[in-house]
DNA sequence: ATAACATATGAATACTTGTTCATATGTTCA
DNA sequence: TGAACATATGAACAAGTATTCATATGTTAT
């Protein structure tokens, strides 16, 4: 987590002009957590589904063909990330996407991927 | 990786829809290596950086206090994942962005997290 | 060619993380 | 109240990953 390499090639402006715009910790953390969140298969096949409609967590199960609980824990991730929100309705729990950003981060990304290709 | 959940409240209308908009398992397991890319905070503050200007691996090196190998890693996953591209000037090797989807991936991710505080 | 240097790479280790299994919480209906 | 059900949660294990250390590759100048 420390020791500076010893090229010579620095370019001592650039370098200062760097560390003056380099984010701070914090920053960093917290939009790499954010991004991890879009960094599972199972989440972003979440996500996509939940951009078309509301579903409950059993639908999700359903389509998925995963346990509810696999489902469950990552939508408790996906919720703590605000990335969806929930909404009760007796025992069924619906989840929806909780941001617009989610949409346009999901849109980059998938044009991205198609643009690589 | 199987068994369907068995809850009495699955929409059925709501499941085969889900299965119709469902992604493969490619493309979402494509997004998903994307945005991993961008969950670690190293790597976050490269692309930042290099949204700013374009520099070598020992600049990166120094603005973040790390050591030469760890960027070069780092670097390598970046190039990979045709979010970076490099010319090589001698010993030494630029590296810039690759794309546009980065500024707008960065930039949504910023927004998120400062909209969600 | 050889020395000095900038970057890349491979193996190893410590750490993180997704799923499963078992069980807990909370809600509805009889 | 109690049974049935939908969801949430905790512990544990397997699989993936970021950094370090040592070293390899490739370039420049003498």
């Amino acid at each position: 987590m420390e020791a500076t390499c010893q090229c010579n090639t620095v370019n001592m402006d650039k370098v200062t002009q760097g560390k003056a715009v380099l984010m701070t910790e914090n920053v960093a953390g917290d939009l790499a957590n954010l991004y991890k969140v879009f960094g599972d298969p199972t989440r972003v096949k979440i996500l996509h589904l939940l951009s078309v409609t509301e579903l409950c967590v059993c639908d999700i199960a359903n389509v998925l063909e995963m346990t509810q609980s696999a489902i469950s824990h990552q939508l408790r991730v996906l919720k703590q990330a605000k990335l969806v929100r929930n909404r009760k309705d007796g025992k069924t729990v619906y989840y929806t996407l909780d941001d617009d950003h989610v949409h346009t981060i999901l849109k980059q990304g998938l044009d991205h991927i198609s643009h690589v290709l």
